[in-house]
DNA sequence: AGTTTTCATTGACAATTATCAATGCTATTT
DNA sequence: AAATAGCATTGATAATTGTCAATGAAAACT
């Protein structure tokens, strides 16, 4: 159980048998079916999930009923509304499964006995939100500065894996454009062979 | 000296005179005038800048020769290139000085010794990555599901102290739009009262 | 004080992207 | 197996935003 999990957290940090007895005694195991939410906007979010098999997104919902995807996580990857989990505030995101998942839950008062009590998961907290930022900021970058072709391309060379396994109308929402553009985009870049 | 860096460590972690004493020693204070660069794209990004006084941008360069700021930086923030630090790559963005800037400045070695032995500098650092984290979630949040209008009093309201120091076509810049247009966005707000 | 840069605004026009509506295909459900 | 729902594509048109050029004002420099 939860060898997705230990073995992405041994891949940062080293932990000693007691660590990891420790760590697991905090982790919640939870599957869920295709479609079904995570969490709801307005809800408080209670926890960090840790993906083990599946594929899950984050969005917000606009004015005019729109779908924006925030986030998709695959194996491997967290997920939350980090605002909402950090503060107890009500959710402004919303978190369902796009295939059926299983997770590994993180409630908040596991994540604060683990950054307590287990130094390494701090620091691998540490690591994780890092590359997040980094992520997210060349994810920023490539929205303020590249033309919408190249932004189609760069996201297919970085994240082939989601490509393969999310419908292309929420790559569109993702990149924060209708499925017609995105559609037409595509169709130009094929045909320029 | 270091007044404001060790004011906003001491707002979100608790130190003994030793931890100070320990920080203080693997800082390096640095200023910097108007338009000076603080890091040149190609170069290797060889610490984490933090703001004493004044204000910094970053930013990229595109094909066509413009600039695309990616983040400002005031008194109490902190600026680097994330990535080309940590993983001295050469660096993808400039930071140069929109003010004259005093700034503070931990080398990667110091950044190393610090996570090493002041186990306070390692959560107070986690604490700022999740916080910077978080507000470019939001101002991603902002750019794909909002309209210019909207966005533009997002701007406003969370930063109206950027507005009150920052060129407005760097602020044209930021939001990934021309300062035409975002000339026009504000006209007719002001028109609309 | 005078010169030079930098900056914000405006107009005319072009390019890009969104909207609305319709179609056919595929996967899912019953 | 049939019915339904989800999905990608296309066309016509509207709305949004960018580009290029010009102007005047303010700020920085000498």
């Amino acid at each position: 159980m939860y060898e997705v999990f230990f073995q992405a957290l041994k891949s940062k940090v080293d932990l000693t048998e007691n660590d990891i007895a420790i760590i697991k005694a905090h982790l919640t195991p939870k599957k869920l079916r295709k479609k079904q939410y995570l969490l709801q906007e307005g809800d408080v979010c209670k926890f960090v999930a840790f993906v083990e098999k599946g594929v899950l997104r984050s969005y917000t919902i606009d004015e005019k009923g729109t779908e924006r995807i925030i986030q998709f996580a695959l194996e491997g990857w967290l997920i939350s509304d980090l605002y909402s989990f950090l503060t107890a505030e009500p959710a402004t995101y919303n978190i369902d499964a796009i295939e059926d998942c299983e997770l590994v839950l993180i409630s908040k008062t596991a994540h604060e006995d683990l950054l307590r009590t287990v130094p390494k998961y701090e620091t691998w907290i540490r690591l994780q939100i890092t590359s997040a930022y980094i992520a997210l900021q060349k994810r920023l970058t490539s929205i303020i500065s590249l033309a919408l072709e190249e932004r189609y391309e760069n996201f297919t060379s970085i994240y082939p894996h989601i490509l393969q396994r999310v419908p292309q109308h929420m790559i569109a929402s993702y990149m924060g454009l209708t499925p017609e553009t995105l559609s037409r985009v595509r169709k130009k870049m094929i045909s320029r062979k």
